[in-house]
DNA sequence: CAGTTTCTGGACTTGAGAGTCCAATTTTGA
DNA sequence: TCAAAATTGGACTCTCAAGTCCAGAAACTG
């Protein structure tokens, strides 16, 4: 009853190809008949390997963006240990988002789950384990007495998660990556004061 | 060809129908349907006010809901003079969107006009707007010799919109508004810093 | 290799919701 | 007052996309 080789490669391409659609063109809403086409694929395999149908299908997505978030920001984000690990790991959030320009995929498909209750648990998680690695490695810093010990690691944790969110919606508006790039860098500052 | 006194009242009650029924429910997609119940309207009204259909009566909607944004805010953002003024505006921008709770209006607005351009001119003036308030607020305390000459504005006024952004989207992912209120409270004493 | 399960293709059904149409009614303004 | 213009009700069409169905092909299993 599992899956064979054969089956486990369909379904995967089906999220991927779904996902690279999403990347690319950002449009409003995807349908199935998009993805089918994209991915070559038929109605009945959607439905064989998500039977619960778009949502279902558009939740696996959703995990799998979720994932890439964060491991696109790896190593640098694992290891924040020394401010130049730490410039590091800012250059790479800003690019990865000017790369993307105004196309977040995360973020469309938000748009289309909104209602469902699996796709903020998705955000939920994404958003609590991003938060966890920036404050240890705030608090590693702290260790090694390169950061003021007053400094309070879990609110300036999410301090750089608001701000990464905020900003990225910002490009998303405005198109301008400089809102998310000048964010970081207060934060940065804020983080080096005696 | 001008509206009526009748009209005007019409269209004004098709939009505030529309934007109250988003702040309550929050619904994934709004139906023209929904509107038409709830303002007790007919189909031919809504298109007799908003020719071009449901994106025009969006967008119609979504403006309004930006300029509440701001107005919520006021007086408190317009006069922010001092620190007790600053702490009045953290203040409400807070409970403005504690009340809310995970039902943005806007935010709801956008995910169904993400394809059109007037939508994201919308929020890009409200963005800008926003920024500029607070920028005013800080150069005045700046004038009073409140907050150090060497921080920077723009770049402060940045990181604040994009923290209560950023810190909104939190609130609507996870139903909590601490990140928010941190990072408000993280960013006011960044100012404070001699 | 025979039987069973998994996989695939594509035609079909169904439902929902945007937008149209036109006749009836009210309001305006000369 | 009375025609013209604005306003209203609601039935109707039309399109699009989700989901169903079933028969045929491929792949496992004993």
């Amino acid at each position: 009853m599992g899956l064979t080789v054969k089956g486990a490669a369909t379904r995967q391409r089906i999220i991927e190809g779904a996902a690279m659609h999403l990347r690319a063109d950002a449009p409003g809403d995807v349908t199935l008949d998009e993805i089918r086409s994209i991915t070559g694929t038929s109605k009945s395999q959607i439905f064989h390997y998500f039977p619960s149908g778009k949502e279902e299908l558009l939740l696996a997505v959703a995990q799998h963006e979720a994932d890439r978030v964060l491991s696109d920001q790896q190593p640098h984000l694992g290891t924040l240990d020394s401010w130049a690990a730490w410039g590091r790991w800012r250059d790479s959030v800003v690019s990865r988002y000017e790369l993307m320009g105004s196309n977040c995929p995360l973020g469309a498909l938000m748009a289309q789950l909104s209602s469902t209750p699996g796709a903020t648990e998705v955000i939920g998680v994404l958003l609590a384990n991003w938060h966890a690695e920036i404050r240890a490695g705030i608090e590693r810093m702290q260790r090694s007495g390169k950061v003021r010990e007053s400094l309070d690691p879990e609110r300036t944790a999410s301090a750089f998660v608001a701000g990464i969110q905020g900003g990225v919606q910002v490009l998303r508006s405005t198109g301008s990556i400089d809102t998310l790039s000048s964010t970081l860098d207060l934060l940065m500052e804020y983080l080096r004061m005696p």
